[in-house]
DNA sequence: CCCTGTAATATGTCGGAGTAATTGGGAATC
DNA sequence: GATTCCCAATTACTCCGACATATTACAGGG
């Protein structure tokens, strides 16, 4: 006999469904079962020091099997989100065990109410990293960086950063002047908090607050990382990510 | 009848053993394989765009269970390292998709011999953050920063760093700077980053070459954070960081 | 009261069976 | 001859039930 369950297998996929994060076609059992108790976790739903249920009785819980859920706690395990040990169970670790910068975390982080205070960490993190970013680029970048960020600041002024292709724009903006640093570290870290940061775009136009036409800061900083001026590059985007601070922290103020 | 295997099963524990990192009392089966395979992967044996064996063929080849090396490669795909998929196998992900600042990632990437332009990447990167989490500190710290700053700093004098024990007392420090700036993901960042770049001493050791005596180096970032005195803490941290970066240049340079 | 040994319990590991999905090639069509 | 569409083989994904192992907790003795 087979069982029906109820909650995040493909049988319901909801194709277009409202249905918050069931599972898409793509997605994996276990992955979905991560997503469920990362959000969970993030959110405080359970708090660090909790011990989850045991397995057979969680498995059952979710209507998946043992292994599914198995490979589903690997995952959080891996991120340093929560500990298992036989006998004891699996608890949820101190929160500076987990792995904040991963993108996975990031994006859990920002499936629900996002924690203000933890917006702001990452926004300072930002305004020390993008600047000096821009500065390494100034000093390191090649023709076909310049070409490439000149064709993405053509894009964002075509579209605005209301549209997908606008925000698109100016993820291959940032992320242009990141490949331009040559330094892979860096590139991956301010990837991940980029894409997270963006998510907040969404509070911002909920808010309907788009005042600031963002044109001209980014100009300013190409115009510099062009100009092979390392001081002015970090100065001018410096500039930008504080004028970003500024209005996503007036719109999620509502 | 019960396989006896020769690679990373419990029974050949060799306690004392110096063979490599076959498998801890601790460490469970599947954590080993997602090491040797993280190793392997991050080392260059298996480059981006391979495809692995099949799961039944590669469990089989490392003796393992298929949930043991499932269970392995759901840690490597948490860490960005490979995708798997239908039909097509398991494939080890370009680099950019790595998780490069996970901890275990960054671990793996030290085990054997680190790739030079990656170590200056980390390095650089550290060279932008510590500076500004020196500055966030001090305009943040409180008296229990300072008290535990000013003990790390003491333990630092007594030992040295070629023990344990100073290298503990380092650590401390900087994780004490880092817990001032109230920041959880600069925390989490440096700490990740710290770890791997402490890797390294063993490098410097190696060659033995401890040439510089680390102690004003710190007095002078713990003076400026005690002063509560920015610039001057981003200023003599920057220093610090700068002298590291060369003595282990020259260090790995032999 | 502390220490030690033993047993209970939950995680870890195993192997096999069945399902689902992607891909690549072959056939049919334009 | 090139293109499109469909089918089938291959592979990962999921499930299941059993056994092994390690850790905790309790009980007994010193």
């Amino acid at each position: 006999m087979v069982k029906e369950n109820p909650s995040l297998r493909t049988d319901e996929t909801e194709k277009g469904g409202n249905g918050r994060a069931a599972r898409g076609p793509g997605r994996r059992l276990h992955g979905a079962i991560a997503h469920k108790l990362g959000t969970a976790i993030l959110s405080g739903q359970y708090q660090p020091g909790d011990t989850l249920s045991g397995e057979v009785a969680f498995a059952e819980e979710l209507e998946v099997s043992r292994s599914a859920y198995r490979e589903a706690i690997q995952v959080l395990t891996a991120k340093g989100l929560v500990e298992s040990r036989p006998k004891a169970g699996t608890r949820v670790l101190p929160r500076n065990r987990w792995n904040l910068l991963d993108p996975d975390v990031l994006a859990w982080a920002f499936a629900g109410e996002p924690d203000i205070q933890f917006v702001r960490d990452l926004f300072e993190l930002r305004a020390i990293v993008e600047p000096a970013a821009a500065r390494l680029a100034a000093q390191r970048r090649d023709k076909d960086d310049i070409k490439i960020m000149k064709d993405a600041l053509a894009a964002m002024r075509r579209h605005t950063l209301a549209t997908e292709a606008g925000r698109a724009a100016d993820r291959d903006f940032h992320n242009a002047i990141l490949n331009a640093t040559r330094n892979d570290a860096l590139l991956v870290l301010t990837a991940s908090i980029g894409a997270a940061v963006n998510w907040t775009t969404q509070y911002k136009q909920r808010a309907r607050a788009l005042p600031r036409n963002p044109i001209p800061d980014h100009v300013r900083v190409y115009d510099a990382i062009v100009a092979g001026d390392p001081a002015a590059a970090a100065e001018a985007m410096g500039m930008l990510v504080d004028l970003a601070l500024e209005d996503t922290a007036s719109a999620m103020a509502r």
